[in-house]
DNA sequence: CTGAAAGCGCTAACAA
DNA sequence: TTGTTAGCGCTTTCAG
């Protein structure tokens, strides 16, 4: 509590020039390595820096320089879908001479939307040079940065993104359900602020149309993306009257919340309930049973944003939006519907 | 590339000042909610800074306080591992007002040992508060902010840690193989210069010896903690005159390069060799065939972090060394040696 | 070749 | 209640 008789502990430019015996102007331009300082000079400042083990403050030096070699990556949270996507980002950008810096603030109930934009003026125009972010809510306005926006709010108008096919992944996941002879297909979606959420909804419903099944509004439900929430949809969906088969998860996530659920009601999955994720995050492969669900390509999306955010930080012109594919992986979570003849 | 005829994009509290007519010390008040500003004042303020979009900028801000509410974590790059004790500090940080900052330096050969010296000089002091450092390769010094080390160099001396038991982990998936009628039983080795890697060879070893089995040097190699260095310690292996019936891999990862050689020479597993890994990481129950390993509690250990961080920053006194048990998790990659008589 | 000085955006004393 | 001033650690002209 009471100020300490000597330094704070962090060693700064000034105490290797006191140190040194020459000016912060001079440690500044050895440290960077500007011309214009006598080799001699030099090594002992050099020294005195490795004497003192001073590291410039990326703070400080960022408040004054226009370039900092930071990528910023600005999320809600480290869930699996936000990790698995930073692993390949992490995974692209080695030896890029980019350093890394994931951002979540604090979020609450009130900044749920709109936590993106604070974290951009944040952290932007001095601290990281571009930034990528994960599945923001609304519009990313213009910013004072270069931006990558992987699954966005929306697919044009605003900065350069990346996302996959989530209308054909959806379509995908309820076509396999179809296939599998199920009729009464109930649908957890994701969050309706979301785009993805929007977009996967919309991809169950054609496929229904597709296969001439009446849509059943009844037979949706919000789960908004996450398991806690999913359970209590899965709860209502199991209690009507004539409940369904078969349940396509927005995320695996929720997919997860729905098989609590069908184990907490003694129902089999997949034999008396089937169950579809999206996303095919590692947890997925895991699971119990292991969850059939649409796979994401959630590393190489990672990877080509920040192929895209670089570009776009030499000052090149990139192609502005990136799509790519989804793709169903079937595993033990689905099977024919109850009382269906066995598969030939 | 020309100079912008208006202002760079970012909106600075200078602007704001100047839009609403006001000195930036009262936009500062208003904004950081201190006394002393008249009601009609305030509201006008903050009517421009929602016009405006202003949010006060971390680095600025930072370089002047002395508290940010940031929370550090510092590690190598994001890795399965690193991601999953993220996943754990961000699900127990969330609500408790802390914004999370994950920092991963340019992270290239001549600086893999004592990246985490140089990340914490970088942001400590002023832009974090505290940090979590996740598996440093050394000692951390006595630093500018209090810091917790996960899995770390050494359990002692340095400031405080949770790590979990690696010497009964090791020794646990060694006597699983022994149990199993093994007795040629390799090791593939974690990164020498972690501690973490050390105390697994030493519980390999101290297993070895209480079934009464010799310690061969010759079934010892390097893997790096990294899939594509195991390939190159399990190539070797597996070309031994006498080659091991089983390998215990340091890591997951290295685990995952075993198994890929295991399948270029055409070798079952666990038919042909049995391979066991460390960690569980997600994609560990995924793995084909599902492999058997010890599972850290990697998030509770992030968690665990978060809580005794926070502790730290409340100046509150904690318990200096937090050790978690690790777990024998048994899977498809196991089984009786080639030849033993079938199970019981 | 070196150092003095200005200033990045912001906060905190202190004056007015 | 408000504004003026100093300064956080650093980089960058610009004189010396």
């Amino acid at each position: 509590m009471d100020n300490p008789p000597t330094t704070t502990g962090r060693v700064t430019i000034t105490d290797v020039a006191r140190a040194a015996g020459v000016s912060v102007a001079t440690v500044s331009k050895v440290v960077n390595g500007r011309y214009g300082v006598a080799a001699t000079t030099a090594e002992r400042v050099l020294e005195v820096v490795a004497h003192l083990g001073y590291e410039t403050s990326l703070v400080a030096s960022s408040l004054r320089r226009s370039r900092t070699n930071v990528i910023g990556i600005l999320l809600a949270g480290f869930d699996p879908f936000a990790t698995e996507i930073l692993k390949g980002i992490s995974a692209e950008a080695v030896g890029k001479g980019y350093e890394l810096l994931a951002y979540s603030g604090a979020i609450s109930d009130d900044n749920a939307v709109g936590w993106e934009r604070r974290s951009l003026s944040r952290l932007g125009g001095t601290l990281i040079d571009g930034a990528i972010i994960l599945t923001p809510t609304v519009n990313v306005p213009t910013a004072s940065v270069p931006v990558v926006a992987v699954d966005p709010h929306t697919g044009s108008g605003g900065p350069s993104t990346v996302d996959c096919d989530n209308i054909e992944g959806a379509r995908a996941a309820t076509r396999h359900l179809i296939d599998l002879g199920h009729r009464r297909i109930a649908h957890v979606r994701g969050r309706t602020d979301l785009e993805s959420a929007r977009l996967r909804e919309q991809g169950y419903r054609e496929s229904l149309e597709d296969a001439g099944i009446p849509y059943d509004p009844d037979l949706v439900r919000d789960g908004g993306y996450r398991a806690a929430w999913a359970t209590d949809a899965a709860r209502e969906l199991l209690s009507l009257d004539d409940p369904p088969t078969a349940i396509f998860a927005a995320n695996d996530l929720s997919a997860f919340g729905v098989m609590e659920v069908a184990r907490e009601r003694g129902l089999r999955v997949p034999q008396d309930l089937s169950v579809v994720g999206f996303d095919d995050i590692p947890e997925a492969a895991s699971a119990s049973p292991r969850l059939t669900t649409i796979a994401q390509p959630l590393q190489e999306m990672g990877m080509r944003a920040v192929t895209m955010l670089i570009a776009l930080l030499e000052g090149r012109r990139i192609e502005t939006h990136v799509q790519l594919p989804s793709q169903l992986v079937i595993r033990k979570s689905t099977a024919p519907p109850p009382g269906a003849a066995p598969e030939a």
